[in-house]
DNA sequence: CTTATTGTAACTATACTGGTTACAGTTATG
DNA sequence: CATAACTGTAACCAGTATAGTTACAATAAG
């Protein structure tokens, strides 16, 4: 399959926005930065305005924007915003019950898969926007 | 899709191969409990035994045993021998390479790709099969 | 009113996962 | 030795998620 890469994209997505400041992206524009269809942008883009991340309007001269500073968003907001699987899928079909590892096992499962996700959250809550911004400017210089 | 579910399948299975100790549990028997197709079992005890967590062998009589015990495997080694996604993809598609943003944002994301990996394999490294088998052991005794 | 843009539905192509059948190779055991 | 019992693996199918695409209604600027 093709592995989800919408937080991959968020991040692109918003990062052009953040560069761009207080003016408006149209989504064919950051289609042409991703290197996509306007509509699957738009799809991001869905997702980050309901979690108050960008404003897009509609009409002629439309678009969006950032809400916030680049200093204030940060990854994990960008993470929950998007619809990502878990770092691992626990099992379609429930374990025979009447085996004890079985009856044990999902539990355990569950309870590491959230430890998991806790950490992939606070890893990302070390980043902002405005730190990818950062990032790029040195990839930048260094490869000049 | 149906999410990748290996790593539980495994770590369920390794709890069994724990369970039993040093008996040769058969793919048959695995299945039961998982309830699923021994043949899904095989599928992923072949990954474990190219990591060396298990051994198996054919024949009447054969069947897989864990190859240490299980204080001394980790769960990051299952998650290493299983292979599993990265947390995100990267788009499949190269940015615009003519986009300042779009030149930078890929190594940026590799990068973070790879920081949140250690971050789960660091978190993974807190747990051993032994710990998962007190895990159970709690569950049991505090539904009873 | 015309033009430009978003939001969204609908459809397609692709690809991965798990489930299943089938069968060759291997080994214990009578 | 013959048989029965397993593993390893290939091949195929069904289900489903993703990204890409087209199309169009709704909305807003000029």
């Amino acid at each position: 399959m093709a592995a989800n890469s919408q937080f991959a994209m968020a991040v692109h997505i918003l990062t052009l926005l953040a560069v761009k400041g207080e003016t408006n992206l149209k989504s064919d524009t950051i289609a042409h930065s991703v290197n996509t269809n306007p509509v699957v942008i738009r799809r991001i883009l869905g997702q980050l305005a309901n979690a108050r991340l960008v404003e897009s309007h509609t009409g002629a001269a439309g678009g969006t924007r950032l809400v916030l500073p680049p200093e204030k968003v940060c990854l994990v907001d960008v993470y929950k915003a998007i619809s990502c699987g878990e770092v691992f899928a626990l099992p379609a079909k429930q374990a025979n019950q009447d085996c004890p590892v079985g009856r044990g096992i999902e539990s355990v499962l569950c309870n590491l898969q959230k430890a998991i996700d806790r950490s992939v959250a606070e890893k990302l809550g070390e980043f902002s926007l405005a730190s990818v911004l950062e990032m790029i400017e040195f990839e930048s210089t260094a490869a000049a």
